[in-house]
DNA sequence: GAATACTATTTCGTATAGTATTTTATTTAC
DNA sequence: GTAAATAAAATACTATACGAAATAGTATTC
């Protein structure tokens, strides 16, 4: 057994906003989405618990929903790991998930959306404006959370709670942000990786792709701000599609 | 506190097959299923362990994983209480979803479907001509089984794991089961329900309407074994909207 | 009658012990 | 030397009890 260590620190005595077990929840997620735990590792619960100095039982119930999440899997006796990367198939398996939904979320959200809709569309649009000045690493993050948040919003805007929820538990982002890692750290630590791989990230992830995803999200947006149903459809089929292509070849290299 | 009883029985020293956190969720899933956690109604972690006659630790982890599958609500610090029934709303946004998803999963599986696939298919509409036999409350749990596993099929045999699980994780027989049994209570102790609403409860979900569902489910499952992708589709579409007319009295009731 | 203070209940988290199972290491048999 | 058997260590799982913190309800004070 190894659970002393949060004894040892008796002055944490901070009001605490929100319940532990949703924080520890958060933190493991993090943990996954830049690779402190790697795919396919296993995932300790004395671990964890020493680490983030907490006991066991919220580690244990975050846990259990990750696993919900399909972000960690369990194995009977034998301990928690994280998920694999998406291999190709997975991929594209979910992406093709995204095209049955999103784009009746975009038609949805153009012929539905009010003046509040509007606004935060606009600022969310203003955002991603701000996030491709990064650079780098940070650049791919900061265009990764706005992706991420441009599409809840459109979802939400969609009217139908249903899909929205559905679409938040793909976590696509944090997938997609996690084969980024894989093959930025593969190409840190191995020199063996061929420059045919390297030229294909840099230009599909670097900031031309950026710039590009970018322009697909405009073309949503003013879709929906015109209240175009049928262009917006048409828009969010576009930029799936589009965005498979550009997230295929990082699955693949990261295959092996 | 009330954490005594568990130790009472030491005789309890069987092998066990399983992990007790996965009955226990299951366990807690078919107390919701047949409203003997009703819903709405406070899931108090120490209650449900002195019932099962198991510690707090398994318990958490189970109604961590129900709260993710949208079964049971938490409120921090308040505890977790059994969601509500659907709403109109939510059962046509439920199934709007599914008319995204299964239609498109059903002319997959008629494209792609082995033999194997094709063995399945006919073994599970053999079993809905035994479910039918049943009377009353019973026929309806046996369709509903029925049911479950038909579209669970589908879905996976049309090759997109993704698809598959999120059609899982609707649990729309489990929310389809409790508007049945709302209803159902609902007439036994309460003289004030009108004959029309009754009327309607016979008329939708005795033995007529389970008839119906079975001609819809034969016209999809031979679509499929005929590889006629298109009919499928397009079965698979009309069976999701007859669905959602026979449900939505139950819902409308359910409301009050 | 409203604000405050007190009490009870419940949830949340910690700590720890014991059991079951898997994994690793070691020994024994052939 | 390989393979099976056994022992030891590590890890996962369950149980139990306690304490801190928040909520809810009740009583008291002004």
């Amino acid at each position: 057994m190894a659970t002393k260590k949060a004894a040892e620190s008796p002055a944490r005595r901070t009001p605490r906003r929100s319940v532990l077990s949703d924080d520890v929840y958060e933190m493991i997620k993090t943990m996954i989405f830049d690779h402190e735990i790697a795919p396919g590792s296993r995932v300790n619960i004395d671990a964890i618990s020493l680490q983030l100095e907490v006991s066991q039982t919220p580690v244990r119930e975050a846990l259990a929903r990750l696993e919900s999440d399909g972000l960690i899997e369990k194995v009977p006796l034998k301990g928690y790991r994280a998920t694999e990367l998406l291999t190709f198939k997975e991929l594209s398996d979910l992406f093709q998930f995204r095209l049955l939904v999103e784009p009746w979320a975009a038609e949805q959200a153009a012929k539905l959306i009010d003046n509040t809709g509007k606004t935060a569309l606009k600022a969310e649009m203003q955002s991603a404006k701000t996030a491709i000045k990064f650079a780098g690493e940070n650049q791919f993050q900061a265009l990764s959370e706005h992706d991420s948040r441009f599409h809840t919003l459109i979802s939400s805007i969609s009217g139908n709670q249903t899909v929205a929820d559905f679409y938040g538990r793909t976590h696509c982002h944090l997938h997609l942000f996690r084969l980024y890692m894989a093959n930025k750290l593969h190409r840190i630590d191995s020199g063996s990786r061929t420059d045919f791989i390297k030229d294909l990230f840099e230009q599909y992830y670097q900031s031309g792709s950026g710039q590009l995803a970018i322009k697909e999200h405009d073309a949503i947006a003013n879709a929906i701000l015109d209240q175009n149903a049928k262009a917006a459809k048409a828009a969010m089929h576009a930029h799936i599609e589009s965005s498979l292509k550009r997230f295929s070849p990082a699955a693949q290299a990261a295959q092996k």
